[in-house]
RNA sequence: GGUCUCGUAGCUCAGCUGGAUAGAGCAGCAGCCUUCUAAGCUGCGGGUCGCAGGUUCGAAUCCUGCCGGGAUCACCA
């Protein structure tokens, strides 16, 4: 705001200096590094050209006309080619009693006009949620909330992958060793339960594949022809034809899974506006190949498998339908796009899905640019990294996979210890226990995941992921808490601190919270931008940190002087509104006490 | 091999649309609770920003090459 401000005065000192215009790129304006004295600094390297004079001489001329153009710059200093700018403090006092009671504050309003549609989660069926799939959900539901905190309309949608061989492979597998055990006869989530029909399945192929061996068979003959694997794709293919007892028993399993996933979605605060199943869109996917065929822009080999070819494009030749009619991943794609299109209009289609398949988002966008569908361009593929452990990558084969809810149960189990052995409250009810160690738990893996820059790979170390201490969600929790704890007293104490602050002489920490929060807006819109939690995150941790200092630095209940009691407790406040706004953004709760 | 990515303190990460002496946290060491929540605050030590060139008044940031890690190039999703 104020640089804005500062920018558009530079480009008037300019001209009336040195009588040239000032493009726009080159009126820099930048905070002004805390080790020197000013708020604001005008690097003055780039305008040298124009002034024709050295460093130190044209930044005190541009000094001078700004400090004298404008009431809210008190003074200024140059430091070899910079020009430190002073603020006065009653700019700050009077951002801060426009600003200090909104509930908004940062916050834009949403227009109709610009649909965003942002897809995430995207789960398949066949097995219950992991650490991956935790950072997916996060971060899809956060850029959601930031972009609509941005002013854009947000539409979340999942897309879940309901049909296919991987299905299949689960349900064989049930038919043939489930016994017609069902997921509440033994009390295990529904998820869970058909994941470990998916794992039965593989381990019979494999062995069935090793038997193929033993007798004779090489091993991509034998991994192609295992008894196992063509029975599943019989049974795709009788899906596909709706086979009613195919139909029957895949509806009956999926409903198992759904029924899982939801109480891990609820659980981690994940929802959506619309959830489209690919057994829905798929068939749209075939119509948009067989147009593609008429149109000639796909082609059919001898075995009838459909292929669109993008080596005109500096790519392969892509399969669309198998050679028995069954369509592939890419098929439904291209359908659920087309659905989406359709459904909303929107500015922007956002996936939110794993960096391993950007190549097949780029093949997406170019098949339907050759349909002939323009908007495709419309489409951003928000490729996050994946999870490593510090003992390598999560592969479901050797165990080392990090189930979604066996994780948030032990965040739960360190929440509830480390809070008990800081023993700071007895007088909590068990239910006010529980939903603090919940809103801890999950603030400390939410916050872990979410600080990290999304397009990033990220470790995720189980022993730091559960620290309380330092940068991490209960340290700000904790900073919000203890201003709440404040607040309180201060009203038990029947103080009233809604007055209006002018002139009033800042201190240091006053002044320098007062500027962080002013930052929140354009945090908020470079965090949309960017698609990128992690910038909220950081901010918050800043504002957390920024707030313990003036808590130690200054006193407020013990402060005489009515003005700066008042004013501390204002901005304290509005600090702990910020925290919360900030933290609402990445879905996680502040609690008033903890 | 082609394409794409990443490489910053012992570890995990900021900073990257070029600007001043590169920042946090964790871990280590030393202080601060008869004062508003010590899940906090303060201080100390810790760096050739992978390497080498280039562009520039100025490079962790942009360009090229190399080294190292990862992803991808499936009739899996």
């Amino acid at each position: 705001m104020i640089e804005n401000t500062i920018s558009k005065l530079l480009v008037d000192c300019v001209k009336s200096l040195y009588d040239s215009e000032l493009p726009s790129n080159l009126a820099q304006v930048q905070k002004t590094r805390p080790d020197f004295e000013g708020d604001y600094t005008v690097v003055v390297f780039p305008l040298l050209r124009i002034s024709k004079k050295n460093p130190e001489q044209t930044a005190n001329e541009i000094g001078e006309f700004l400090q004298n153009s404008s009431e809210y710059i008190s003074g200024f200093n140059v430091v070899k080619g910079f020009l430190n700018l002073s603020i006065s403090d009653s700019y700050w006092l009077n951002f801060f009693n426009d600003n200090w009671l909104k509930d908004k504050f940062g916050k834009v309003d949403i227009k109709d006009e610009q649909a965003l549609v942002i897809e995430y989660s995207s789960p398949n069926t066949n097995k219950p949620l992991h650490l991956g799939h935790i950072r997916n959900n996060l971060l899809g539901w956060s850029v959601a909330e930031i972009n609509k905190a941005a002013g854009k309309n947000v539409k979340k949608v999942n897309l879940v992958n309901d049909r296919g061989i991987h299905i299949c492979k689960s349900m064989l597998a049930w038919q043939k060793y489930g016994e017609e055990r069902k997921p509440n006869d033994i009390g295990i989530k529904g998820d869970k339960f058909v994941g470990d029909y998916y794992v039965k399945f593989d381990q019979e192929y494999k062995k069935e594949i090793a038997n193929l061996i033993e007798s004779g068979s090489d091993k991509e003959d034998a991994e192609k022809n295992a008894p196992i694997l063509l029975e599943a794709k019989q049974m795709l293919k009788k899906w596909e034809e709706g086979d009613t007892e195919v139909r029957e028993l895949w509806q009956e399993m999926n409903q198992w899974v759904y029924d899982g996933f939801d109480i891990s979605y609820k659980r981690m605060g994940i929802d959506f506006d619309k959830v489209y199943y690919e057994s829905d869109t798929y068939l749209l996917g075939k119509s948009l190949v067989e147009e593609g065929l008429e149109k000639g822009v796909l082609f059919k080999k001898e075995d009838g498998s459909v292929w669109c070819d993008l080596s005109d494009e500096g790519l392969d030749q892509k399969l669309l339908l198998r050679a028995d009619g069954t369509s592939v991943y890419m098929t439904q794609d291209l359908g659920t796009a087309q659905l989406r299109y359709d459904d909303y209009n929107p500015t922007d289609l956002v996936y939110v899905v794993g960096n391993e398949q950007i190549y097949h988002f780029d093949v997406l966008k170019k098949v339907l640019k050759k349909l002939g569908r323009s908007w495709a361009d419309a489409i951003h593929h928000l490729s996050y990294g994946m999870v490593e452990l510090p003992h390598g990558k999560m592969k479901s084969r050797e165990g080392t996979v990090v189930d979604a809810d066996d994780l948030m149960d032990a965040m739960y189990d360190t929440a509830k210890t480390t809070s008990e052995e800081l023993a700071k409250f007895d007088d909590f009810t068990e239910e006010e226990s529980d939903k603090l160690y919940n809103i801890l738990s999950l603030g400390a893996l939410k916050y872990f995941i979410l600080k990290v820059d999304p397009k990033k790979t990220m470790m995720f170390n189980p022993e730091e992921s559960i620290d309380f201490t330092g940068n991490t969600g209960p340290f700000i929790q904790y900073t919000h808490a203890r201003i709440k704890s404040v607040l309180r007293k201060a009203k038990e104490a029947k103080i009233n601190y809604n007055l209006n602050f002018d002139n009033h002489q800042l201190e240091d920490k006053e002044k320098s919270l007062i500027k962080l929060l002013s930052d929140y807006p354009i945090i908020i819109q470079h965090a949309a931008e960017n698609y990128s939690p992690a910038v909220i995150a950081n901010y918050a941790y800043e504002l957390a940190k920024e707030y313990n200092q003036f808590y130690h630095a200054l006193p407020m209940l013990k402060e005489e002087n009515e003005t700066k009691r008042s004013l501390r407790l204002a901005i304290s406040e509005f600090t702990a509104n910020t925290i919360k706004s900030a933290f609402e953004l990445l879905g996680i709760d502040v609690p008033e006490r903890m």
